[in-house]
RNA sequence: GGAGAGGUGGCUGAGUGGUCGAAAGCACUGGUCUUGAAAACCAGCGAGGGUUUAUCCCCUCCCAGGGUUCGAAUCCCUGCCUCUCCA
């Protein structure tokens, strides 16, 4: 949510500001709400004013043994007047509401100019692309279906889920203990969330009422819709939703491992095979909340610990600043981490790592007090590290041998301790004619 | 599954229809005192919003949503959550 101050200060600067996003904000629907809202709250909160005073002197007069009557009379007329009113700001304010509320979080100076993910600006390479002397298979090719079973995950549920077996299963798990362990070490602190959220958690991050298509909704109350979560930003962000908490406690660095669910409504058609896209996958996600000054710098030190994990993986990636049109409905700047696809012989997204700004905080009430003793709102950040079924192919692919048997990166032998060779034999056959 | 109790400001906790946005204590902030600190004492101290250059002033909020009333933290209904006892 933007500050509705700064839109009523100047519509038409937040308007070409978010033109960058390919959003149009219509100027002329937001200032006719806010003259109407205007006018109705004033004239409403007059006559509940004047609803308050007469109580009180009816209250006065009661006590001092008077006839109250004549008062009651008096007031008779305002309690119809005020309940219209009041009924018609209501419908004004909520209509102004969900005006902001689908209002995409304005970009930062430096996001670049662009209309679609091709115009997304490299900002680093790492790492040496891998040199195969054969044709590199595609990591559900190498892992084969004895390991990983889409036919009989989409038997069970349906398509884009897996099973996984036996090392390629393990590998899996110790990866997200691997990532935890570093980010720990790195001062994250760990949690475990709940995997079912309201809808109230998922507005406060963005995620709704925008983009329900994307999620998994499994149940409704009188109150609440309830939700899978499409990333454990959701219930992290959300801890701190209505609090207000020390600045000296702030910047405030969480990890998360959790499964994401999403729906991938509108991706029919992409990334068919293989782990890539998948509507069950497993995440380690770094969150922080920070003041308002330290919010950049913390955006460069958060992707940092993701690339971190990437560089400790030896997985050669990129990193990309997205451009304005590509860039999350809440986001202000965001950087993508890519990891180097052999079979695609392509960089694919393994880590999105974002500045919110205020963004999110406000639509959450996440607040914090200064050294002023003044209140104000966090910002928040957050970013994958990393994408676990993402990682899991990268390594496949990446560290792959023409037999068909796949390395065990370094950093993760001592979680192999049983195997000698540091590799796991996906098939078994071919190992053997060797 | 049955019976009961309760959800009030950062925390504990009083308040059952009329200056209650809310006693008291703790915590916190400022001050006095002190070489310094502690203690003691004094003072301040919830949030959101409107109007305004600003002050002032005004509105809303005592789990959430409805209702009764001139007037609700207090009464009624519904929901959510917590706790205790029994099975």
């Amino acid at each position: 949510m933007l500050d509705i101050k700064l839109v009523r200060q100047n519509p038409q600067n937040i308007k070409d500001k978010l033109l960058k996003k390919k959003f149009v904000f219509s100027v002329y629907d937001f200032k006719n709400l806010e003259q109407q809202r205007k006018q109705l709250q004033i004239e409403t909160q007059n006559l509940q004013n004047e609803k308050n005073k007469s109580a009180k002197s009816i209250g006065k007069a009661k006590q001092q043994g008077e006839d109250i009557q004549p008062l009651l009379k008096e007031v008779e007329h305002l309690k119809t007047q005020l309940t219209n009113n009041e009924n018609e700001l209501s419908i004004i304010l909520k209509k102004l509401h969900n005006l902001l509320s689908a209002v995409p979080n304005i970009p930062a100076e430096d996001v670049p100019i662009g209309d679609d993910e091709n115009n997304n600006v490299e900002i680093k390479k790492w790492g040496n692309i891998p040199k195969f002397d054969f044709k590199p298979k595609e990591h559900s090719e190498i892992a084969t279906d004895e390991n990983m079973d889409f036919a009989t995950a989409a038997a069970i549920s349906s398509s884009r889920f897996v099973i996984l077996k036996n090392e390629i299963a393990k590998l899996h798990r110790v990866l997200i203990q691997f990532m935890i362990d570093a980010h720990t070490d790195n001062n994250y602190t760990e949690l475990y969330v709940p995997y079912i959220v309201n809808s109230k958690s998922l507005y406060g991050t963005g995620n709704l009422p925008k983009f329900a298509d994307d999620l998994f909704k499994i149940k409704s109350d009188k109150e609440n819709d309830f939700y899978l979560i499409p990333t454990a930003e959701v219930p992290v962000t959300n801890i701190y939703a209505n609090k207000i908490i020390k600045d000296s406690d702030l910047p405030l660095k969480m990890v998360c491992h959790t499964p994401c669910f999403r729906s991938e409504a509108g991706s029919y058609g992409k990334d068919t095979s293989g782990i890539i896209r998948q509507h069950q996958f497993e995440k380690v996600e770094l969150v922080q909340l920070s003041t308002p000054d330290n919010s950049d710098e913390e955006l460069e030190n958060l992707t940092q610990n993701a690339m971190n994990i990437l560089e400790k993986l030896n997985l050669p990636y990129r990193q990309v600043i997205l451009c304005g049109a590509d860039l999350g409905f809440s986001s202000k700047k965001t950087y993508d981490l890519e990891v180097w696809m052999p079979s695609q012989n392509t960089y694919r997204e393994i880590s999105s790592c974002s500045n919110f700004g205020d963004f999110q905080a406000r639509r959450m009430m996440a607040r914090f007090k200064n050294e002023n003793g003044n209140i104000e709102y966090v910002h928040t950040l957050n970013g994958s590290a990393l994408a676990v079924g993402r990682t899991l192919a990268a390594i496949i692919e990446n560290y792959q041998q023409q037999d068909g048997s796949i390395k065990i990166p370094k950093v993760l032998q001592k979680y192999f301790k049983n195997n000698k060779n540091n590799e796991i034999i996906t098939n078994p056959s071919s190992k053997s004619a060797k």
